[in-house]
DNA sequence: CCGATAGTGAACGCAACCGTCTTTTAGGGT
DNA sequence: ACCCTAAAAGACGGTTGCGTTCACTATCGG
């Protein structure tokens, strides 16, 4: 249905060129540029207007498929998101906490983690309404489970503290990046991620 | 005009009472409207003609006072903050962060905790330059500060392990609760901070 | 090759709300 | 008592950005 030869290929980004494109690849654009202005301005600065814009489309495109800019932002952010993956079992509950807060890391630097961040911090009482839910579900929700799991692994095993595969616990990893990222600057790099591992994960979960 | 009966025309449930302040007595009651409004509405619900009306006073005065809302709400909570208490030697750090964590939660469940959780869960790219400062000052950096010394003062005498007192295990506990108010429903009480210190803070230091 | 479908681009209406300004009135200093 | 300043109340203009609509045109399926 879709031929792989477009115009637009590489001959310059503002050329003249008509580039009028359908379906997928409008959606797929339009789902950049809403991140790009979600990451670089914030959720108050992401316009309608812009979003279309930076997509090299209308406004029309973008009410013809979303009904507001929320809904617009949340499918964008779903198809952003990677399908969550579980963790293997790595032998100890520090390598897979380990693995687990780099990971995080990762995903928290990347530009959906921007967005993500972003969007979080930035949501006024009707938005928080719409967005909480979704939040909850698709990224705290996964990941306080995730962590629960390596909890209770290492309970069984035995490198676990009995008692500690509560979701108070499994909540610091994800409580402290964010805190870190919103309230310090936003550095969370590597070296954080083993500085907490070792002087707050470890500790506190060990038996 | 030759009839002075225009003391309160409307619903006023005021009653007659003396309808034009002045000075410091204007002010208090223009700060209380500010709070108010931002505890219920958050930031961008909370306008200007709303904290006017709310006050029984008019926009001028307002503008006559601060140059923008920003300047407003910062106003409003710097007045409403208490000066930070100091953490008195308890004998034992499961005493000293008892009491910090339980003070944390009545302060973040008060009005004035709730606007400050409000502001901060709302600031767009703007805002947060203007007032990112000002809360680090205010909130983070002090309560860091507190549970820093508390952190010292156990290694000096040997009921926190050696090497806990850094800024990250201090960041541990306002970083639990506000990751919980903000996530989980807001449910922040003492019985929560008592699973805080048991599952989390206390094994984190203990030696 | 043709008609249906969908994208483009721009104009518009509308609502919210900031910040200014004006008019009338009350308090309080002297 | 008098006058000056500040307060009350609200009208006003300006900006912003959402969401709609319209005329036009490129692309695709048949």
């Amino acid at each position: 249905m879709d031929q792989p030869d477009r115009r637009q290929s590489a001959d310059g980004p503002a050329g003249g060129a008509p580039l009028r494109r359908r379906g997928k690849a409008l959606e797929a654009a339009i789902f950049e540029a809403a991140l790009d202005q979600l990451t670089s301005g914030g959720f108050a600065r992401m316009t309608m207007e812009g979003v279309a814009g930076a997509a090299q489309t209308g406004k029309a495109a973008l009410y013809r498929r979303w009904a507001s800019k929320a809904d617009l932002v949340m499918d964008a952010l779903v198809a952003a998101m990677p399908p969550p993956t579980g963790i293997p079992d790595l032998g100890s509950a520090e390598a897979e906490l380990r693995h687990v807060v780099q990971g995080y890391i990762v995903v928290l630097n990347s530009r959906l983690g921007a967005a993500v961040r972003t969007l979080m911090g930035e949501l006024d009482h009707e938005r928080a309404e719409f967005f909480k839910g979704f939040l909850h579900e698709r990224v705290v929700e996964p990941t306080a489970a995730g962590i629960l799991g390596i909890l209770r692994r290492g309970e069984a095993r035995g490198d676990v503290r009995k008692g500690a595969a509560v979701s108070t616990v499994a909540d610091v990893m994800p409580a402290m990046l964010l805190y870190r990222a919103k309230f310090c600057g936003g550095v969370c790099d590597e070296e954080f991620g083993e500085e907490l591992l070792g002087q707050v994960l470890l500790p506190m979960v060990r038996p």
